[in-house]
DNA sequence: TCCGGCCTAAACACCC
DNA sequence: GGGGTGTTTAGGCCGG
């Protein structure tokens, strides 16, 4: 995939759903305003540092880190090494080496710094559990989404001055031995790392509040490289797999060394993280993570099993929207407005106050179909991008229409949708579920800007769309033909795809690394749920609703949701009535117990239980999905 | 590699 | 004849 630099505008546009547009125009306002402050802030610390390394120099007290806290304390270490490189520090000796770990000061300043480094992590730990305290603060606040990596991976980009979580340690012991160099730790937290944070940075947080987590930073390592999560002290040797080891790097944290081999890296290992003080603390540290974490996921579970007790027992009661979880989850949702819900179709990211999501996405933000839309290249292209209907089979059309009908309206952007998505959805939309080419042609126009030209092109393939498919029926009427949907023959000619993927399977599941591939399933099991919600005769296995809920055999939905509960079995070449039927009763029962189920499925199934009624009204009016 | 889905293009027929 | 509508075929791309 190409790098972000290598994309021009309209790659971009290509490629990027119209949510992640709006996010990616938001995040670089953000992250400019971010530097801006980052470096005011740099700046003034650097000064106030300047006059206190000025002091230390004149008592020969430089390595009393203990006078400072650690957040000054990094600072000034920041400065000696800006001094250094400015040879204002004549104390401070050249490298030595490169070994990362090692501290480039000079003997004494070495020997001295050595005998603080425990009282100094020390202080970094209490530090950093009044960090995750305050993380989880943000949390419960809304301000931070859940997800640790995500959430620190994001944070970090604005965060490189601030103390100290482990990984801060270690690159404050890297900037110590100048390996480095602060400027470059400027520079990094002044790139925008798309891959990593498209939703979650700062266009995802107010600003004062992403202000005020950048100058408080973050407690959790992981966050900062999130790779090196791997606890281990030993240093036993795998034969064929190291925690410590991958992708041809140490991942012990803080350390980034290369090693080819793992014979390389085990030498690296028992020489840079052998037994001693400085391991021993980050050992340490390390665990104060994954105990942080740990609490911190036993009260998420915590709250996910209060919050499906609640809807469960009052399923039909409307979910207040959580609106800062809204903006933490999706950078797009500080679009919408209520007008963004014309149809009142499932808002993704309500489900925003349960602990999952962090793991998710607005679908319409980051959805298969962005993820995984491509080119279809054609020479003769008239439109910037082709949408495969496969990659629909996992975006609600509806919800991203109603999410993103402004932006459709007025950017001339391809909706990711196919022709018949869109033809059907137009069909069902209106008062009759029928219409007329031409009243065809005028919803789309209506609706996408992007139609109002090339006419020639879509038209055309409006008309093969409506003769080409059974599910189009043409129904002669007294004002003419007028051209309606067989949701039966609709859904007949979309099986399931990806059926018994394991590996998407297991994405989706996770929801990690693959965020937007988890959240347009989520939102297809949102939608599946709320067609079930809508359908009581779907609920054919009460006992099993709640999964009888990604059963409901609806096209993009039904074949996605197909996807997650099938281990293969289902043949795609059900007949419709017979797939229609089975997917209702097919289930694995091993399944069904909530607390072993991934919160992904359960996100899907919970956030879309309560609709608002004309949201409901919405729902039942489209029989069968809707809304692909 | 094969197959199916999708898209675009184009040709053709029919009707007003 | 022109435009709109409807049908059909072909070729290409892509993912499974």
């Amino acid at each position: 995939m190409m790098s972000p630099q290598m994309i021009t505008p309209q790659q971009m546009q290509q490629i990027l759903s119209p949510p992640q547009l709006q996010a990616l125009l938001q995040q670089q306002q953000a992250l400019m305003l971010q530097q801006v402050q980052l470096q005011e802030y740099y700046k003034k610390q650097q000064e106030q540092l300047h006059l206190q390394l000025l002091s230390w120099e004149a008592g020969g007290k430089r390595g009393e880190l203990r006078r400072v806290d650690p957040h000054s304390a990094q600072v000034a270490l920041q400065c000696i090494e800006m001094q250094q490189q400015k040879r204002s520090l004549p104390k401070v000796t050249e490298h030595t080496d490169d070994q990362e770990s090692e501290f480039s000061l000079s003997a004494a300043d070495h020997q001295q710094l050595g005998t603080k480094q425990l009282a100094f992590q020390q202080q970094l730990i209490q530090m950093q559990q009044l960090q995750q305290q305050h993380i989880l603060n943000l949390q419960r606040q809304g301000l931070v989404p859940l997800q640790p990596t995500a959430t620190m991976q994001s944070l970090q980009h604005f965060v490189p001055l601030a103390p100290m979580c482990p990984s801060d340690l270690q690159q404050l012991w890297k900037e110590v031995s100048g390996v480095p160099s602060s400027e470059e730790a400027l520079k990094q937290a002044e790139g925008l790392d798309l891959s990593t944070n498209s939703s979650n940075s700062t266009s995802a947080f107010p600003k004062a509040a992403s202000t005020h987590i950048a100058l408080h930073s973050l407690a959790n390592g992981q966050s900062h490289t999130p790779k090196r999560d791997s606890f281990s002290c030993s240093h036993e040797e795998h034969a064929s797999s190291h925690p410590l080891y991958g992708h041809g790097e140490c991942k012990w944290p803080g350390c980034e060394a290369l090693c080819e081999d793992m014979g390389q890296f085990i030498k690296h290992l028992n020489n840079e993280h052998a037994l001693d003080d400085r391991s021993t603390a980050q050992c340490r540290v390390q665990m104060q993570v994954v105990q942080q974490l740990e609490i911190q996921l036993a009260k998420e579970s915590e709250r996910l099993q209060a919050m499906m007790a609640h809807l469960h027992m009052r399923p039909s009661e409307p979910k207040p929207f959580n609106q800062p979880l809204n903006l933490a989850s999706s950078g797009s949702l500080l679009k919408r407005d209520s007008e963004a819900y014309p149809e009142g179709l499932p808002h993704p990211p309500t489900s925003a106050a349960t602990p999952i999501t962090p793991l998710r996405q607005g679908p319409s933000v980051i959805s298969s179909s962005s993820l995984h839309t491509h080119s279809h290249s054609h020479t003769h292209g008239v439109g910037p991008i082709r949408r495969r209907n496969s990659d629909k089979y996992c975006t609600p059309i509806a919800s991203e229409l109603a999410q993103n009908c402004e932006f459709y309206k007025n950017a001339d952007v391809r909706p990711p949708f196919t022709y018949a998505s869109l033809i059907r959805h137009a069909i069902l939309e209106s008062p009759d579920r029928q219409l007329t080419l031409n009243e065809i042609y005028n919803w789309f126009t209506r609706k996408f800007a992007y139609f109002r030209r090339n006419t020639a092109t879509w038209k055309n393939a409006v008309r093969h769309n409506l003769s080409l498919h059974k599910c189009f029926v043409r129904v002669e009427n007294v004002k003419g033909a007028v051209w309606t949907v067989d949701e039966v023959e609709y859904q007949k000619r979309r099986p399931p795809k990806m059926t018994g993927s394991p590996t998407l399977v297991k994405n989706m599941i996770s929801g990690l690394g693959f965020g937007s591939l988890n959240a347009s399933y989520q939102a297809a099991l949102a939608e599946s749920s709320l067609s079930l919600l809508n359908s009581p005769s779907l609920l054919t296995s009460p006992s099993a609703a709640s999964l009888n809920m990604l059963h409901v055999g609806h096209d993009d939905v039904s074949s996605t949701v197909e996807q997650v509960n099938s281990n293969g079995s289902c043949s795609p070449t059900l007949s419709p009535q017979q797939y229609s039927h089975q997917v209702h009763v097919k289930e694995e029962p091993t399944e069904v117990e909530e607390d072993s189920r991934p919160v992904s499925l359960l996100a899907g199934v919970t956030h879309s239980l309560p609709l608002p009624s004309d949201e409901r009204d919405l729902e039942e009016d489209l029989p069968t999905e809707e809304l692909e």
